[in-house]
DNA sequence: TCTCCATTGTACCAATTGGTACAATGGATG
DNA sequence: CATCCATTGTACCAATTGGTACAATGGAGA
């Protein structure tokens, strides 16, 4: 009955999209089973450590995408400041598919699961927060400034996808990161 | 053996804070009866309505906080618009426990209750949105403009959280606080 | 003091939870 | 073709879930 060999990224990525949906305490094993096809036989197989591992894996990849598309841009010397920072916005809007899709790390760290995973989550925003700092830095900014402002603009990203999923109205996302564009146009 | 006479206010205000913990899918039955010290009999006959009504009306009773402390000051035509808007930071800073304490309403947003809670959620956003951008109106700004910075100020409270909450960093919060009242002010 | 009834705690319910055990499968290796 | 073993689906588990039923309680009004 097995059909064999089952793409772990994509596997990662229903994963993902199952607790982006229901969260992690309501990501039941019955709807992980049915997102992905797979009974509980192979998904204890791949993930021996249940939900918590499977989640873990899923923030993992998070953080790896987002290392790849953003945070080594933005810390990378050789790299135009300006053009970094323009490819973090490029990459937010198409990751949070204009703002029709939530941020899970931001998700997870308001949420239930606060704590459980706080070293994934709080990598995830300590890494962004150094890396987009150091690009303002290189882009001319004094080094208080630089971390003032990525806060600031961490903030307004996170808090517009709040905003756009609460009113329901995902061009709230895209307006406010086209004045984020603005701004940081003009450092 | 019961001891009669609840104070309602007082239960609403411990179920939101066991909202807040736990998240609405992780706030178990013995949780709330736990943080209560109501037994299920009880909280059935206050809440028919189970978890549902308790959250509803927890949910209820914030947005009436916010309609007498930030929404209804923000909108007052009689009330200058530069102290509205610092009224609406000092609130922020002293609900939010500067930065220690979570937004139910953004959480519920992000969470598995995204649709479940909507019209509460959607309600609390858009009329915090409309007295903001009624009083920047006041202050001077063009309409487009007033809903656009109104937007971002919102979006950062509400991504301060976020980032506050993940970094474990209650500061994170309260120096976007800062900034946004000088942004403001500045209007 | 006595009666009444809103309020309460407790015992209980079926359904679902995350997790385990294990046998059947079938491609890869020889 | 025969063997092996990683991979898989299924049956099952105890624990917990949200919710209901109901009897005991004890303050308020007569």
């Amino acid at each position: 009955m097995p059909a064999r060999i089952h793409n772990p990224d994509q596997l990662i990525a229903q994963l993902g999209e199952v607790f982006r949906e229901h969260g992690f305490d309501g990501a039941s094993m019955a709807a992980i089973t049915a997102a992905t096809g797979l009974g509980k036989g192979s998904l204890y197989h791949a993930f021996p450590g249940g939900k918590d591992e499977m989640a873990t894996a899923v923030l993992a990849d998070i953080e790896r995408w987002f290392q790849d598309e953003v945070f080594g841009p933005l810390g990378n010397p050789e790299l135009a400041p300006a053009l970094a920072l323009g490819r973090m916005l490029d990459a937010c809007e198409t990751y949070f598919e204009g703002g029709g899709r939530v941020c899970l790390v931001g998700a997870f760290a308001l949420g239930e699961t606060r704590d459980r995973f706080h070293g994934a989550v709080s990598s995830y925003f300590g890494n962004w927060r150094d890396a987009l700092s150091s690009a303002l830095g290189r882009a001319g900014l004094a080094e208080a400034d630089a971390i003032a402002l990525a806060e600031e603009a961490i903030s307004r990203i996170q808090g517009s996808l709040v905003l756009a999923r609460a009113l329901g109205d995902p061009a709230c996302f895209r307006r406010e990161l086209a004045r984020l564009r603005a701004a940081l146009g003009a450092v």
